[in-house]
DNA sequence: GAGACACTGTACCGATCGGTACAGAGAGTC
DNA sequence: GACTCTCTGTACCGATCGGTACAGTGTCTC
């Protein structure tokens, strides 16, 4: 079990490095030093086993650290805040990019669909939660926490194709001063 | 020149489904209905000249459809407006996905870097004309013209990812409110 | 009709794909 | 030492990958 912990951040990696469709076994296999009868010894069912699990890593990881404080703080404005520092951190500032947003890109969001859609759903609605609690309306909280996504997501597209990650940064900030106006 | 004309089209939606790692020759074979023989004619830098070719075509209809309004027309709200409208309907109001963005998220961002990067950068100028010529400061005027960007590839993910067009839509309106505000 | 030319289908190339089979290696138990 | 069980490397599978070779095919020119 935890060697499966070490296995898989080094796994989520190699997906966002190269797609699900390009990230081959013999990428993996060096990426992690591991043969392939180790690969398929902890993951039977193979490359999508892999990424199902990377994919519920990762939700699970946002779980914890973003989405149930977003909840659960007794001081929203406080858990807003948080996750902004918390996303800068996991994103390294504009270098990492998102996985779950890369595979809805591609031709995997076929198999994935339902782990991607649920994860954008639940942290919206958490953030929704988190803005109604600052006093903001039902409808102001859920265009704000739609606006904060997708300012996400497209913060880590442009940065990366423009190759400056201080447009993520940026984005951020600007975010932080949108979401609690 | 002309079969060419009609041939960029469709590759351009096979890449936009697989991404460039993707997009195999059988599935391009499949979507232009032509050989192997055909396609290394027209194309005897193989699959990298094809992708090339795509963006270099999205390039120049963003560039007469929308880049050279916002640097030239007499009326900047109305060619910003024009932008909208014509984004809207490039990316069949959500429907439809980015090839740059996707190019730009995968492994292939290395080989087409300039391609990816000079649409942006191009696109930006163009904005950050546009708005300084409705009486903007410059610093706002670039601030607002990266908003507009993010906003339009980020909407683009979240739309996909969560199945649902009209995010795009959504997106777009407050995007022109911003703009012009 | 002869020749040139742009285009096309097919067979084929070596490499790599995801996945399987299997014989161990190593550690722990009795 | 014999057995079990987890883990590992390697050889191998058929399929597909991007790309090449080449013999046509039709069309146009002279």
């Amino acid at each position: 079990m935890t060697d499966r912990a070490r296995l898989l951040p080094q796994l989520g990696e190699v997906f966002r490095a190269h797609g699900y469709e390009g990230a081959s076994l013999a990428l993996i296999s060096q990426a992690t030093a591991l043969g392939k009868g180790s690969l398929y010894h902890f993951f039977p069912g193979g490359k999508q086993q892999m990424a199902a699990e990377v994919l519920a890593e990762i939700d699970a990881w946002f779980e914890h650290n973003i989405f149930a404080p977003l909840r659960d703080d007794d001081d929203p404005a406080r858990a807003i805040a948080a996750m902004l520092k918390g996303v800068d951190s996991y994103f390294r500032s504009g270098n990492r990019v998102c996985l779950v947003g890369v595979i809805a890109l591609g031709h995997a969001r076929d198999i994935f669909a339902d782990a991607v859609n649920g994860y954008f759903a639940r942290w919206q609605d958490a953030l929704v939660s988190a803005l109604r609690r600052t006093g903001q309306s039902p409808a102001m909280a859920r265009k704000r926490s739609e606006d904060a996504l997708l300012t996400i997501q497209g913060a880590l597209v442009l940065a990366r194709a423009r190759d400056d990650a201080a447009i993520f940064t940026r984005a951020l900030a600007d975010l932080k001063a949108r979401l609690l106006a």
